[in-house]
DNA sequence: GTTCTAGAAC
DNA sequence: GTTCTAGAAC
């Protein structure tokens, strides 16, 4: 973990100084070290974890180092001050829109404090934050993987990735598109066009621009993109059911797992490798565990690998259908529906499958029945530091 | 897939 | 009274 979130740290750019000038003689040579240092994690990865120093100010807002164009954004949105011996970070909002912490405004000129666990949110419930304290000593190696990072910062951005390009406007997605470098030597991330599609493997056409063909326009939008290479794209989930909820879509065009045949064990195995990958290069890794599968009966259209943590930390989650759709056997795990296509040639999804949807909701860690969906969140919290894998 | 909302449940 | 679910509409 702490490997993972040292290779990725950024340098940022504090009120007055850079961190590496104000940097304890010890952390200025490496960050390997048992001082107590706080991280600033973004939730959906779209950047890497930045290190709150202890009792330094930090003012963060809308830039490069948070990668927020929202202009509903201040430049100096939040002051942010990790006390490390308390494990807290104070927060003042600075910008004239709403910072929150846990759904709760801060308010102008005020300021309030975020502890692990909590959540804050730049702005308009926007761009969400958690913080992590350790006093763990950070691999050797980690500082290898700090110069890689750094020289890939001073690599060219790519078009959407450029700070002088127009900002997003405001929109309601709770993950913004991820610019992550490339994960594969040979792939790219907005960049190269998809190939030209294969004729469709065969299902019930829906009219174009009905809700269930979304993904194929989701798929399509640079701005949705976080990887893509000549077979699939991964984009983020655009209601994500938890803190981290990707889908790998195929380019080829094919409409469910009904239609699946023995010679599409190759793409799924692709597909899966590159959700692995996914996982692989998320900051939070190390303490979710994450499920790679297919809705036996899905709503869209074009067959998607979801790529999902287990915590289900997340405001879109709202009903017993998407509860039960990713927690009971509605949830096909990806190496199943290999295997299936491999043993069986197809993929059979058994009778009264959609029922699962109707079950009593129940706790897929510990199991335990939970009356409503605000109850099941709740118990939820009581995992949150359960080790699962 | 989501949003909206009537009415059930509390 | 409020909270929550579930089905219709999109």
């Amino acid at each position: 973990m702490l490997r993972v979130l040292c290779g990725t740290v950024s340098t940022v750019t504090y009120r007055y100084k850079t961190v590496q000038h104000q940097l304890p003689r010890a952390s200025r040579s490496s960050v390997c070290s048992k001082m107590p240092s706080c991280w600033l994690i973004r939730e959906d990865g779209t950047h890497a974890p930045l290190l709150l120093h202890h009792l330094k100010t930090l003012v963060l807002g809308r830039g490069p180092e948070t990668k927020i164009k929202d202009q509903k954004c201040s430049r100096e949105q939040v002051e942010l001050r990790a006390d490390c011996n308390k494990g807290y970070v104070t927060v003042k909002q600075l910008g004239v829109n709403p910072s929150s912490v846990d759904s709760v405004t801060v308010g102008k000129g005020n300021q309030v404090t975020v502890r692990p666990g909590q959540r804050l949110h730049m702005v308009n419930q926007l761009y969400a934050y958690t913080v992590k304290f350790s006093e763990d000593t950070i691999a050797p190696k980690a500082s290898k993987h700090r110069s890689e990072i750094n020289q890939r910062s001073k690599r060219p951005l790519s078009e959407v990735e450029e700070d002088t390009a127009e900002p997003a406007p405001p929109h309601k997605d709770p993950a913004p598109p991820h610019k992550d470098p490339a994960l594969h030597q040979n792939a790219t991330v907005n960049s190269a066009s998809p190939p030209k599609k294969a004729a469709p493997t065969s299902d019930k056409p829906q009219p174009a621009g009905h809700w269930s063909q979304g993904l194929k326009v989701s798929m399509q939008d640079p701005k949705m993109q976080v990887y893509k290479d000549e077979r699939v794209v991964v984009i983020r989930d655009k209601y994500p059911k938890a803190r981290y909820h990707w889908l790998v879509l195929p380019w080829q065009s094919v409409s469910s797992l009904k239609v699946l045949q023995a010679e599409h064990r190759d793409l799924l195995q692709h597909m899966q490798h590159v959700g692995e990958q996914m996982i692989q290069k998320c900051p939070d890794a190390a303490r979710l565990k994450f499920r790679l599968g297919y809705h036996a009966i899905p709503s869209m259209s074009h067959i998607h690998l979801h790529v999902i943590s287990q915590d289900f930390d997340s405001p879109c989650l709202k009903n017993k259908k998407h509860w039960n759709s990713f927690t009971t056997d509605y949830f096909i795990n990806s190496e199943d529906v290999i295997r299936m296509l491999e043993t069986e040639g197809r993929v059979s999804v058994r009778e009264g499958t959609e029922e699962l949807l109707k079950q009593p909701l129940r706790c897929h860690i510990c199991h335990r029945e939970q009356n409503t969906i605000p109850q099941l969140k709740q118990h939820l919290t009581t995992h949150l530091h359960t080790p699962t894998h």
